[in-house]
RNA sequence: GACCCCUUCGUCUAGUGGUUAGGACACCGCCCUUUCACGGCGGCAACACGGGUUCGACUCCCGUAGGGGUCGCCA
């Protein structure tokens, strides 16, 4: 696909986060890179002073490495490469590829009004390319500010695109755009060619909002005659019908799903396969795999909707995935942060802490479900669900409630199986379903209606605090029916 | 408005002239089951429209419509 050694980039400028349509920019030249044994390099575009500041990229790089989008090589700051931009425009002044322009801003302004009144394509007019010599001197001699600006040759500029295959536009729909400020900057598309060819980028893949910028970029390759790298344009990724963005997951920042407990493995995953396709059924794929499978044959051209729902079906699938200790890693600060716990606690009762975690892995759609769904296995601090308490919570089930927990406590091994024999023996002594004890005994240790296997759970929380909340409940359920 | 890109179920997509148009998410049933979830089975649901080309178009061409992008001395 490539004679030379893949190098491609992601230039994220500083704004403080990691937009999903940028993410998954990054995601596809990480893939890309990785694919081909190539170099992925991180360039951050903070030309504009005013606005970019240091610690703006910080959560940047931090969604991306969350992610796993490590990259190589240092990163590049153009606000650090500012004066070296300056020569190269000198170099196009004097080939002729470029021209001083001394429109004020206000002037083309106006230019841009009228255009827009008359019905008109809003473009530069092209006067001050049209300067003779004598104008020009005396421009220069009376110091008036000027703008650089290139020279767009007469004709058709045309492309191959890794996504849309030949792309073409017209030099006039092209417009001799601005190089350089009146203070010398050099402007964005300017500064992006000549870190791009200095950076020995070969590919650049990135959203499809950058084609007109595409255009106007090759004009500089052309005329400094240095070589164009591949451009791939990637389909956009818009966001659902605002009426029914769902409530929690509503925004697009990649750190707000770190927060919302998405797992990076499914961001990754989702994240691939909008735009992309490995031309399998298969859709849940590990990062290596990706890797792997990843070509640029696959782009897709027209642009997705990101459905945070099926998100949620790839954390599901991603978390069931997951080792228990690498979920633990995950789970116990939250545990911690919802005061469910202690940090020292759980250091103390890891093994405990991933058993829970395999227990409610299979039922869990984020993981902040697992401090949701699993509170009660660090505290009795919770209240019984309130139609389950209705339903269950019977003066009958309080008298069996009762011979039950006896009967747990006698036990001489709190297992799986002999707690089933236990309650079994019960329930058939009396000539009830099992159920009939089974949902009262789920709602007494654990407040819910909800959860994993009974014998599981009472095996995982152990005799102790299982005859604890039962007799508990007992007192609850006698204290209810007396008022 | 100009220029450009895009158009298969609600959503993500497979499909490259002849298919009962496939899968996934969501949704709805049923099964499994102590609950939830998982899993299994089944269902609902799409080729934007109009012209061509062709023996034959979801597939190719041209229009139209719709969606999106760009039009800064921002990036």
């Amino acid at each position: 696909m490539t004679d030379k050694p893949v190098r491609v980039r992601i230039a994220p400028s500083p704004t403080g986060y990691l937009h999903v349509g940028t993410a998954r920019s990054a995601l596809f030249n990480y893939l890309f890179a990785r694919h081909y044994d190539g170099k992925f390099l991180v360039r951050v575009e903070d030309t504009d002073v005013e606005r970019s500041k240091k610690e703006y990229i910080e959560p940047i790089l931090d969604a991306m490495r969350w992610l796993g989008l490590d990259w190589d090589e240092d990163i590049i700051y153009q606000s650090e490469r500012l004066d070296h931009y300056r020569g190269f425009v000198d170099r196009l002044l004097e080939s002729g590829h470029a021209y001083r322009c001394f429109c004020t801003r206000e002037e083309l302004e106006a230019e841009r009004e009228r255009a827009k009144a008359e019905k008109q394509p809003a473009r530069y007019s092209g006067r001050c390319r049209r300067l003779n010599s004598q104008e020009l001197r005396e421009k220069l001699a009376s110091n008036q500010p000027y703008t650089v600006r290139i020279a767009v040759p007469e004709g058709t500029t045309s492309y191959d695109d890794m996504v849309s295959g030949t792309l073409s536009r017209h030099s006039n729909d092209i417009e001799d755009f601005i190089i350089a400020r009146s203070d010398g900057s050099a402007t964005y598309n300017f500064a992006v060619v000549i870190d791009d060819h200095e950076m020995g980028i070969t590919h650049v893949i990135r959203g499809n909002d950058h084609i007109t910028n595409t255009f106007k970029q090759i004009q500089i390759y052309r005329a400094f005659e240095w070589p164009e790298p591949q451009f791939g344009h990637v389909p956009l990724i818009l966001r659902p019908d605002k009426k029914k963005v769902s409530k929690r997951l509503g925004d697009r920042d990649v750190g707000e799903y770190r927060r919302d407990g998405i797992v990076p493995e499914a961001m990754f995953n989702y994240l691939c396969l909008l735009g992309w396709n490995p031309k399998t059924e298969q859709e849940i794929y590990r990062r290596e795999e990706l890797i792997e499978r990843f070509t640029e044959a696959n782009f897709n051209a027209s642009n997705a909707i990101f459905d945070e729902e099926k998100l949620i079906a790839f954390n599901k699938a991603h978390i069931v995935r997951m080792t228990d200790h690498d979920l633990a890693v995950l789970v116990a600060p939250m545990l911690v942060e919802a005061d469910v716990t202690t940090k020292y606690w759980l250091e103390t009762r890891w093994e405990y802490l991933r058993h829970v975690i395999s227990l409610l892995k299979e039922r869990v759609r984020t993981l902040h479900d697992f401090v949701g769904l699993g509170g009660y296995f660090f505290s009795f601090d919770y209240t019984y669900e309130e139609k389950a308490d209705a339903k269950q919570f019977t003066p009958e089930a309080a008298e069996l409630l009762t011979e039950l927990a006896d009967r747990f406590e006698a036990l001489d091994e709190f297992s799986h199986d002999s707690l089933e024999a236990a309650l079994k023996g019960l329930a058939g002594q009396r000539e009830l379903k099992p159920g009939k004890l089974i949902h009262p005994t789920r709602l007494a240790v654990s407040g819910m209606s909800i959860g994993p296997g009974l014998y599981d759970l009472l095996q995982a929380l152990g005799k102790p605090i299982v005859v604890e909340r039962m007799r508990k409940a007992v007192e609850y359920i006698q204290k209810k029916h007396r008022t």
